[in-house]
DNA sequence: GCAGTTTTTTGCGCGCCCCGCAATTTTGCT
DNA sequence: AGCAAAATTGCGGGGCGCGCAAAAAACTGC
């Protein structure tokens, strides 16, 4: 048995095989931003990276798939970034301000880029596989919680958190989306917040209305 | 004009698409949950009740909706289930109490029934498809949880809310089908409740470890 | 009831998709 | 260089989703 590296150092083979994965997640983002999701074609996306269509589909079940690949890649960076903060640091505070801290990267579009992808997302299977992305995303975080609130912590709880987190996420970036240049991040961090604390501003509105 | 009813009465050809549209996402289901997603073409679905597979597909435009109808049947109850709750209730309390209320419905699964579906929802597809549903009831949620809010509500809070409910509802039914015969109920409510409260419970386990 | 209008169902056809399989090529290692 | 493991590819097949136009069915006013 030869020296085994610790933890990366993944051979040469898996680091073809995720740059390829990543190439053909990225183009075929790229394309159906450009031309839309009908004109888009697998033979397309798998041409554009120069490879077979039938490779496209050893790497991806769908080009849905492959153009919310972009999101269930923040899993490691998620998982990272709780795992960063300070140990001191109050759970939500730490949930909230790692969330924050990869959610930066969101940048890189283009303003006609948004208006496409508010269009794709009203093809119905495309919207169902980005909710099966954030469902993949949400169960890593979920671990992290877990980890992080140690063993005593009740897994489901742990799940409940990941899940509002998410929600925000989905909510605030949807939001985004619709009303033209509002903001992603504030929006994110405020829909949080207010989860943290038991969202008190409707309760408040539910009985001044009383 | 006529007197007009005020809600209902929908015309017959109303009436008759409804109970097709039901009766094929009835039989979807069942023959799904008899012989596997795998082995449930279009075309049996279509039989089962009596049409073309061509009339299928302008009901629904894939066997996964058609499955997953089920849960988006609910929109209108769980519309309903709020505003019948008394308006003096707490908003959490009323929202909690009409989730409880009409996911009373959730029985008539077989043991087996409930194994199927476990198996069923490994694929990505129906996955995502449910996922889908479920979001679409969370925006009905939303909008009701505007309207028992008044005006001055926050809508993104709303939706917030929403999302944070149909979290615990997929999570605790997700728990559900994984735990064997553990129980819905108890699970989803005491989800919500911990989310209610802000996820107290998280947070004191992270910081006894401290 | 009956003629006319609207709506729904249906058959047909096409393009695409997803995947199993087996042959081929590439890669990593000694 | 040579070998074993693994990735890529072509082929073929079953199935799906939908546009279109014809046929059937349901409602309308008389």
């Amino acid at each position: 048995m030869t020296s085994e590296p610790v933890a990366p150092a993944l051979g040469l083979r898996e680091r073809k095989k995720l740059a390829a994965r990543q190439a053909l997640g990225t183009a075929a983002l790229r394309l159906a931003l450009d031309r839309g999701l009908d004109r888009l074609r697998v033979e397309d996306i798998a041409s554009e990276v120069g490879v077979s269509p039938r490779t496209f589909n050893n790497y991806f079940s769908s080009k849905e798939e492959a153009i919310c690949s972009f999101i269930v890649a923040q899993q490691e960076r998620v998982r990272e970034a709780l795992r960063a903060r300070p140990s001191g640091e109050p759970l939500w505070e730490a949930v909230i301000n790692a969330a924050v801290e990869q959610s930066d990267r969101e940048g890189r579009l283009t303003r006609e880029d948004v208006l496409r992808m508010r269009d794709m997302l009203q093809n119905a299977g495309l919207f169902a596989e980005m909710l099966r992305a954030h469902a993949t995303v949400e169960r890593v975080l979920a671990e992290a919680v877990t980890e992080r609130a140690g063993g005593g912590a009740n897994p489901l709880h742990a799940r409940m958190l990941a899940g509002i987190v998410q929600s925000a996420s989905r909510i605030a970036f949807h939001h985004w989306l619709v009303s033209g240049r509002g903001e992603f991040l504030p929006t994110f961090v405020e829909l949080l917040r207010e989860a943290s604390a038991g969202m008190p501003s409707l309760t408040a509105a539910a009985a001044a209305r009383t």
